[in-house]
DNA sequence: GTGATTTTAAAATAAGAAATCCATAACAGG
DNA sequence: CCTGTTATGGATTTCTTATTTTAAAATCAC
């Protein structure tokens, strides 16, 4: 979440002050988004939760667009923090098991409100906005790759055998994360993520030695 | 699909005509939403892609939430029309995996475009509307309801050992799904899809007898 | 056929949201 | 300080979209 300045765009490098504001508004406007989608968020709610006039915004970003993408790369930064705040690393079944607890615990303080942050976005822009689909394409892979290091960690300590593939194991796990994400938005209850990450893990336990 | 005609909300019943109508802006509003998204689809749209002029669709609907629910009842009935269409019954991992090929297949025909039509609206829907999450959750339960009768049959066969849970099973795979049709549609493959249902079908199979 | 009801057409209204403007204030670098 | 650049306030305009209205045409039940 930190920013170097590697020369700006060109034009318009910020102050410290309007570095401020700037997050303010990306950061209320992901907060709105989250709950409230894309669509359902209006620049003047954004004003409003953000405490600035309309001027700002636009003078920020050149339009609602450009907000959603800043939305994006802010969203994808925080999840990838949250995750490894949760687990330093997937490297065992103990921390696997950690984390899943500590997902499923997180939607309940969340109420099974908002699904997953990258996820919701994706679905709701994945085919109307090429830009962003890319940036969340690049979100999820990082997040994979998260996944992918601790077991490739685990394999080489000899923990999973040969025959597991870390690559495939990690998308199928943030696969079923997603959906057990969505599925618990829907139903307000976390027993589909609990499920469905139990099983996969039953899955990758399988290939334990 | 079809409909019995058991006593339209008192008022206003339906001629064969207007039923027809009613049905085409259904249609069309459900192809529109599930490409573009509910928010993202007018209603303008909706009478162009229907062919109808705006006083026909609040005709048939009080306003754009109450055509949004029929939209999810009818991607509902649709979806579940396609996955009996596929396979009878998913009761025996043959089937399955006929069933895995097969909603592959489809996302391949779809060109990754729309993920599940259930899904996405639910994503979009389930925090802002109560009334569209609740039929959404429905409609997700009959679905999970075909997954499960199948496996509960292996089960009653002896294919399934005594110690897997179906429900569970069911519910796992319907998340995996969920996950899949959504990483997908971001990736614009359908490896996520793929590798997320075989490593879910791998865990089912662990429990063949 | 006829009178009531349902269906359709076209235009008007209303509401909401995105984006622009213009004036003013604050700031950074010389 | 002085000066050009950046930051802010907030009214205004421009668009888009939902919804209503009015009235004519088609259809149905009897």
């Amino acid at each position: 979440m930190e920013k170097l300045n590697k020369a700006r765009k060109s034009k318009h490098r910020l102050t410290k002050k309007g570095e401020e504001t700037r997050d303010r508004i990306v950061s209320a406007a992901a907060k709105l988004m989250f709950e409230k989608g894309v669509a359902g968020t209006s620049v003047e709610d954004v004003q409003k939760e953000a405490q600035v006039g309309s001027s700002q915004i636009y003078h920020y970003f050149k339009e609602k667009r450009e907000l959603v993408k800043a939305v994006i790369i802010y969203q994808t930064e925080k999840e990838l923090t949250t995750q490894e705040s949760l687990v330093i690393q997937l490297d065992s079944m103990e921390a696997l098991k950690t984390w899943r607890d500590a997902m499923v615990q997180l939607q309940i303080e969340r109420q099974c409100r908002g699904g997953c942050p990258i996820g919701s976005l994706a679905s709701e822009l994945s085919d109307i906005e090429p830009d962003a689909r890319s940036k969340l394409e690049a979100g999820f892979m990082k997040w994979e790759t998260f996944i992918r290091k601790g077991l490739i960690e685990m394999q080489k300590r000899g923990e999973l055998g040969i025959n597991a593939n870390p690559s495939e194991l990690a998308l199928a796990l943030l696969t079923t994360l997603q959906g057990g994400l969505l599925l618990t938005q829907v139903r307000k209850e976390t027993l589909p993520l609990e499920v469905g990450l139990d099983s996969m893990l039953a899955h990758i336990s399988s290939f334990i030695i």
